[in-house]
DNA sequence: TTAAAATAGTTAGCATGCTAAGTAAATGGA
DNA sequence: TCCATTTACTTAGCATGCTAACTATTTTAA
C-alpha cells in the first residue's frame, strides 16, 4: 500500500537547501559573466535594482528592493562608490539620507552588464515555460510569507 | 498592444534574488526554532544529512549529499565534534578518509530535532499544493542544470 | 518647546558559502 | 618498483548575508 512519495521529498529535506544552491549557481554564473567588469555579485545585484528604482533613491529604498538589510547595503555602496560606478549625494530635506546616482562610466557600465544578464537569464531559464516560471513565483512568495510568520511565532512574536 | 509581463518578471529582476531570499528566511526559521538545542543552520543541515545518509560515511559524501564544498563541511563538522554531538574515525582501509557517526548524545539531540523540524517544514509548506511543490522542485532542478551549463560556458569550458 | 521615540546610515563582528594551496595517503603507469 | 597523479581532508582568507550597538537627524507628543 505504500505509495511514491511526492517528487519534492526526495528532491531535498526541506526544499530550502536546494533553493540555496540554485541561489547560490545562479549568481556564480552572472558574477562569471560580468567578470570582465570587475564586478561582483552584491555589486552587480545593486546596480540592477538601482537602476529599476531609477537614480536618486535612497539606500533604504535600494535596501528594500533587494531584500537585504542596510549594513549589507553599505559595505557594497561604499564599494561601487570607490570604483566611481555610483555616487552619493546628500538629501537637502533630510540629512540623514543619501540619495544614490550613477556617474557617468557607472551608466556606460550599466548598458554592457544588461545586455550580458538578459544573456545569461536566456540561459538560466532555458527548457522552463512561463507557466512554471510564474508556478516557481508565486511559490516563493508564498514561503516567504509562511517563514516570515514562523519566524514570528518562534521568536514569541517580539 | 502591450500583454501583461510574465508575473515571475515582476517579481524580481532573476527569480535569483527571491530565491536566496526565501532561503534564508527558511532557514532563519528553523534554526530560530532549533535554537533551545544550541544548532545553527550548517550544523543541524549536517546533522540532519548524516541521518539520511545513515552513520559511517566519510565527509566527502556528507558535502555531496549537502551540495557544500569540503572546506565548507570541515568548519561544521569540527564544531559539531567540538559539541560531541559526532565523532570522527579513520577508516582502517584508507587513512585518508574520516568516518562520521553520531555519539549518544548526538542522537538523543537528532530525534528532538526531527520533531521541530517536521513542524517548521509543515509551517513553511502551509498553503502550497503538492503539485506546486513538486513543480517547484523540478525547475529547481532544471535552473541547477542551466546554471552548471552557463558556469562552464563562461569559464571557456575549463 | 522640549524630551522621547523613530529613522537613516555606519561600524564591528559573526555565520557560512567559496577558492587556493598544503599535507598525507592511495593509485597507476613506465 | 617508484615517481606522478589523484583523492581526502585541512587551513587561510575572501564575499556577503546578518544582528547589535552607535551617531546624527527628524518627528511626535506632553
Amino acid at each position: 500500500m505504500s505509495s511514491t512519495p511526492p517528487f519534492h521529498e526526495t528532491l531535498d529535506l526541506t526544499l530550502c537547501g536546494s533553493m540555496g544552491r540554485v541561489h547560490r549557481l545562479c549568481r556564480d554564473a552572472v558574477t562569471l559573466a560580468v567578470e570582465p567588469l570587475g564586478l561582483t555579485q552584491s555589486r552587480w545585484t545593486a546596480m540592477m535594482h538601482l537602476f529599476h528604482l531609477n537614480q536618486g533613491c535612497t539606500q533604504q529604498e535600494l535596501a528594500n528592493s533587494l531584500g537585504i538589510e542596510m549594513p549589507s547595503l553599505t559595505r557594497t555602496i561604499k564599494q561601487l562608490e570607490q570604483q566611481e560606478i555610483i555616487a552619493r549625494k546628500a538629501d537637502a530635506d533630510d540629512k540623514r539620507s543619501k540619495r544614490l546616482y550613477f556617474t557617468e562610466q557607472g551608466l556606460q557600465l550599466l548598458d554592457t552588464l544588461q545586455v550580458i544578464i538578459a544573456d545569461v537569464k536566456e540561459h538560466l531559464y532555458a527548457d522552463l515555460t512561463t507557466e512554471q516560471l510564474d508556478t516557481m513565483a508565486h511559490g516563493l512568495i508564498q514561503m516567504e510569507q509562511n517563514a516570515r510568520q514562523c519566524i514570528l511565532h518562534y521568536s514569541g512574536g517580539k
